[in-house]
DNA sequence: CTCAGCTCCTGCGGGC
DNA sequence: TGCCCGCAGGAGCTGA
């Protein structure tokens, strides 16, 4: 579910209620999610202080006053929602038109629960239980297996045409699965890159290393701008993905290829059709005529 | 080492 | 209405 927008959304979403505040109480409702938690998981939580709420590529990261990190990843389902301790029920669950929506989450999939100090409970939930937490030491944060192998942040100037095409140039695969890996830009997700490509006019079977410069600049370029206007969008909300506050991203409705098979390219002066393939058990979409193999 | 494919888990929507 | 099948935004692991 959630790439790089949805991520920076949720944080947004969550900082109010978690920056510079203590979790009075922590809560793990079974062993694990995708992983176990770490030993006496709660308990290392319960009582620290959250100094700020940040993220990388598509971690949330909480830098607590215990000396550790609370490291979070939503996976495919992964949710928080915010409500209020008394009622239990969400602060602002409200949409983007005002109106009051029903509970969005199953709460048979509430794993993980903070109390804040503030009121505030926010809870993560996630069905498909891809998403997972970890605590790591704030000394070893940058080097911790989860953050160490990720490649550059794409909206900071670390990720740069030079960069991206210096890797690219290693690289045999086709561009979509270079993208794909966290390890050449971190952040990117099946329809972020999908959307990039099509920006940038690159068929995803182009292989990474016959990308001519200007198409690797122009890519840099698309995901840099795809990113940027998903964000100020508040993320693209699929199926019944929302916000931590219940409001509904909206950027989905922007996709220019990402479930749009058969459907006529947005391009201006384009005559193409949105065409879908799949390619290792995930979808691509593309436009036939504007996006040329290299 | 790289790369393609499979896998974890649950829920939803479409087709019959 | 109800069942079955395909599909889903991530990413770690396996084996070639």
């Amino acid at each position: 579910m959630p790439e790089l927008p949805e991520v920076e959304t949720v944080r947004r979403g969550l900082a109010p209620v978690m920056d510079g505040q203590q979790i009075v109480v922590a809560q793990a409702r079974r062993p694990d999610l995708r992983f176990p938690f770490p030993d006496r998981f709660a308990e290392r939580l319960t009582g620290a202080r959250i100094e700020r709420l940040d993220r990388r590529a598509k971690y949330l990261i909480a830098p607590l006053d215990t000396g550790e990190a609370l490291i979070m990843h939503l996976g495919m389902s992964g949710r928080f929602t915010i409500a209020d301790d008394e009622t239990q029920k969400p602060l602002r669950a409200l949409n983007q038109d005002g109106f009051a929506h029903a509970r969005l989450t199953d709460p048979k999939h509430d794993h993980v629960v903070f109390a804040m100090q503030g009121g505030a409970v926010v809870t993560f939930n996630d069905p498909r239980r891809f998403g997972y937490m970890d605590l790591v030491s704030l000394g070893s944060l940058e080097t911790c297996k989860h953050l160490a192998v990720l490649g550059p942040e794409p909206l900071s100037n670390a990720f740069s045409p030079a960069g991206l095409g210096e890797v690219l140039a290693r690289k045999t695969a086709p561009i979509k699965a270079a993208l794909l890996d966290q390890r050449v830009v971190a952040g990117l997700g099946n329809i972020y890159v999908c959307e990039a490509l099509h920006r940038a006019q690159i068929h995803p079977a182009s292989l990474s290393r016959e990308l001519v410069d200007g198409q690797v600049v122009a890519l840099v370029a698309a995901i840099k701008d795809v990113l940027t206007e998903a964000i100020a969008a508040g993320g693209s909300s699929l199926r019944d993905h929302a916000q931590a506050n219940g409001a509904m991203g909206y950027f989905q409705h922007a996709f220019a290829v990402y479930g749009r098979e058969g459907a006529p390219c947005r391009r201006a002066g384009c005559s193409g059709v949105i065409v879908r393939q799949v390619h290792s058990n995930r979808s691509t979409f593309y436009c036939d005529l504007c996006q040329l193999a290299t």
